[in-house]
DNA sequence: TGCAATCCGACCGATTCAGTCTTATTGGAC
DNA sequence: GTCCAATAAGACTGAATCGGTCGGATTGCA
């Protein structure tokens, strides 16, 4: 029940991202050097933003990075999403993956289900643009 | 943003041991047949959950574990938190420890403070109960 | 008094995480 | 037209935690 650190680093570059003026070009250095990630991890994790379509990417000189989205469309959900994988409790809550040797009988499966649910909407309730205001 | 397999094994478990009648002696062995747990495994997770005061246990011939308190007031938060240690999705939440470096100047920690207390809100809010009533 | 049943603590291999390094690609300068 | 610098993308390595196993200590019963 606890992010991990590349998770959480995520959520603090995202957050200094949606700072800057919507469409300017971010490097991976720059928003480094503004949270005090070390550079390749900022690299790495921009990437997997990028790859799941938080960030549009642009290679080259001049390239970088730009929100792919309005920050308020961006919730705190989709970041961890996109860093850690889906959010689901358990092995047997996503569809795909049956290796839970209870599955057909476990009594337990549909209330870890809602409460899943419920951990899921807490954090889809905040959007980035409420992470990037100023406290 | 997920249970490890050991703090899953401990609420199926623990819904396994609240379906038997109160005060009765269970032993490690006859909830890891019910639920499907190796044996070894419940052990430890019992005696981790004993540890945590959510199971009182006896040694001896005739020994085993009881449920502390009553189900109603067993939280899946509770279960969560005797296994995995605290509930706090950054190393931040929790007081005592002050390893990120952007302590003081973090600008989203007061954010992520209030997403994870909704998040443990929604984990405290399902009781054990709840979890083992059959679906 | 010996035996059996049960809990308790220390140990080990495996998976995943966090971080670093190298490579490929693009645009501008000469 | 060619070279160079800047940037993103992918492969690789060390470390921490997880999951599981084993032997030891304790208690009640025959």
């Amino acid at each position: 029940m606890r992010l991990t650190s590349l998770a959480d680093y995520a959520v603090v570059m995202m957050a200094a991202a949606a700072r800057h003026p919507a469409g300017g070009r971010l490097s991976a250095g720059l928003l480094a050097a503004e949270t005090g990630v070390p550079v390749p991890t900022a690299q790495k994790l921009m990437g997997r933003l990028a790859a799941a379509g938080l960030l549009s990417s642009a290679r080259g000189t001049g390239g970088g990075f730009t929100l792919a989205r309005e920050a308020v469309g961006i919730s705190l959900a989709d970041i961890i999403e996109a860093v850690e994988g889906p959010i689901a409790m358990t092995n047997c809550i996503t569809g795909s993956i049956h290796e839970c040797a209870l599955e057909g009988s476990c009594r337990v499966k549909p209330h870890l289900n809602a409460a899943n649910h419920a951990v899921r909407g807490a954090l889809q309730g905040v959007s980035l643009a409420a992470l990037a205001e100023a406290r």
